[in-house]
DNA sequence: CTGAAAGCGCTTACAG
DNA sequence: CTGAAAGCGCTTACAG
């Protein structure tokens, strides 16, 4: 329980009888030093136990060692984000600061307050709507956006090719044979919604089947787990109560799944006897699941890598850069025979 | 994109023809200005945007407004805890720097320091081994154990009731007349696999049957969810070759449990009619598997919010609060018919 | 290659 | 109730 206060760069600069402009040199690898110099200042760092006091640092510099993510909620896909973003800030010296908007859009716009506030390098951002009323954006603090798009504003952007996922699953499911297939998506008012709604729709329009609106439902725009699963029961349900309900379905996110999967066992639906299905975002208990269930799995660890590099080219040389990384489409044994 | 710089204090005070005292003062509720001059400030304030710069406030004062949250990893457990200390920093207006030591000594220290150079206000820590080198820990800016204890320092700790609940699970085996039961234990370095074996081997104790080591594996060292998973088939792998091998088993992490399953799925071995099954840490995939497995469940969320609790009070009034949350059993399909 | 000095934007005694 | 001023610990031109 060590109560002496930290020791400054006068500390250093005293013991190792050198200006404290030396030793911010040394302490930044600016080379101005003499070899020699520079190791006796290092030899005093370590005795002393000196470490910079980074506020200071921020303050001069107009600029801290922080990055800030802002994401919807803390689900196993975001929490895989911020993996991969922890990962590649260990690259650029830069630490993560996280907070959760819970989808609201007043909140959001709190918290980048906040950040900017802590004079953050930068923003990682999933935004709640595919609007940005934000306009305290620079090259210096720039906000990437990840996962979901925006339409108002033209930012780095690291998101999947949910088109082309989900274009794909359907395709799928189609080849099996199935005209009738229930879509569940998650809130309407962002890209991804839009988006994985467009590549189902391309992928029935190459078939000429047409678009049943009862067959594509919304979990709702409901936050928490135990909403998002209630979403995608609820989905399931009113699907199953159709005239002519659907002989297979995809669900476009995880929770969404778990929810259908919930409804289909209480219908007493056997997979994929009675019922075809693709889930999405993996997860080991699928290893160990009775079927093994086919899903689309999201690149979300390499997508968090690629935002910090995005942000670090976006200061660095105002390239802004938009990567669109492929989903993959894990096929097991919940949509039937074809592979 | 507005590059303009952010104003200052100065803008303010000259805007609101005020010293940057007051404006300071009304920032900080010190209620030392009149009733008119408030207003008038606030409105500069929010007129021309004005928000303090925290890194100038850090440096001032020796403390910014950052927590920082350092956990092994990022599994659904600990982010769960990260949920809770992110709703009660709300409180204290304060935010959360996150950080994953990956089960190493060396790298936990070093994230440690950096912390500190950033001046955050406290630090929530899952040590990875049962005793802390790390010397430096002040009343201003306190250590909070969270989960895992520590043999050589007092500190706050929050933990949960892994004896006792350890206890009540190998209990329910027993009274439905289990003899060899067989024990799935994370890493043997950290307190809760300690306390864990601790609660097995008391309740075995308490019926008298002697404790056989074959029948206690441990999932291994490893990080990641790969290998801790592997650790968990094993494990089982292991048990099962033994002459006389368990007729249940108890699973101490999400993790082992996934994989000792998978292990009991490829022996074809049923559950609970071959083998009776607990596991820990609740999740919504339990409520659609076949069977349900009956599991310990955390108190992770409340873990997070205690935490920052006790990080409050250690500064404020040097109080070292030590809980232990109680696990709850939750008994489902898993292990036999005596509920 | 090194040092003296200004200044980043705040908070906080202190004086009035 | 308000203001002038010092100082937190750095970085960075600038002079030598």
């Amino acid at each position: 329980m060590i109560q002496k206060k930290r020791p400054t760069l006068y500390d250093v600069a005293k013991e190792a009888n050198v200006s404290i402009a030396t030793v911010s040199n040394v302490l930044n690898n600016k080379a101005e030093a003499s070899e020699e110099t520079v190791k006796r200042v290092n030899q005093v760092i370590k005795q002393i136990g000196y470490s910079r006091n980074e506020s200071a640092r921020s303050l001069k510099r107009g600029e801290s060692k922080l990055i800030g993510l802002i994401v919807p909620d803390n689900n196993p896909f975001f929490t895989e984000i911020l993996d991969g973003i922890q990962h590649e800030c260990e690259y650029y010296d830069w630490q993560v600061v996280v907070a959760t908007s819970e989808e609201s859009e007043k909140r959001q716009n709190q918290l980048i307050d906040l950040l900017l506030a802590q004079q953050v390098s930068g923003i990682i951002l999933a935004p709640v709507s595919d609007t940005l009323s934000y306009p305290k954006i620079s090259k210096k603090t720039p906000i990437v956006l990840i996962d979901r798009e925006v339409e108002n504003v033209t930012l780095p952007v690291i998101k999947a090719d949910n088109v082309d996922g989900c274009y794909k699953a359907t395709k799928t499911l189609l080849r099996n044979g199935h005209k009738r297939i229930g879509l569940i998506l998650a809130s309407p008012g962002i890209s991804t919604t839009v988006q994985r709604r467009h590549g189902y729709v391309e992928a029935l329009n190459s078939q000429n089947i047409q678009i049943d609106e009862d067959l594509i439902q919304f979990g709702g725009n409901y936050t928490g787990t135990k909403a998002q699963i209630d979403g995608g029961y609820q989905a399931v349900m009113n699907m199953m109560k159709l005239t002519s309900p659907p002989t297979a379905i995809f669900a476009t996110n995880h929770l969404l799944m778990i929810g259908a999967l919930k409804a289909l066992n209480e219908l007493k639906l056997n997979i994929p006897k009675d019922m075809s299905f693709i889930g999405f975002d993996d997860h080991p208990w699928q290893e160990i699941s009775t079927p093994k269930f086919t899903i689309v799995s999201q690149p979300a660890f390499e997508m968090g890598k690629q935002a910090i590099h995005a942000l670090h080219k976006y200061k660095s040389s105002n390239e802004t850069i938009k990567t669109s990384l492929p989903l993959q489409l894990i096929i097991r044994e919940s949509c039937g025979t074809e592979k």
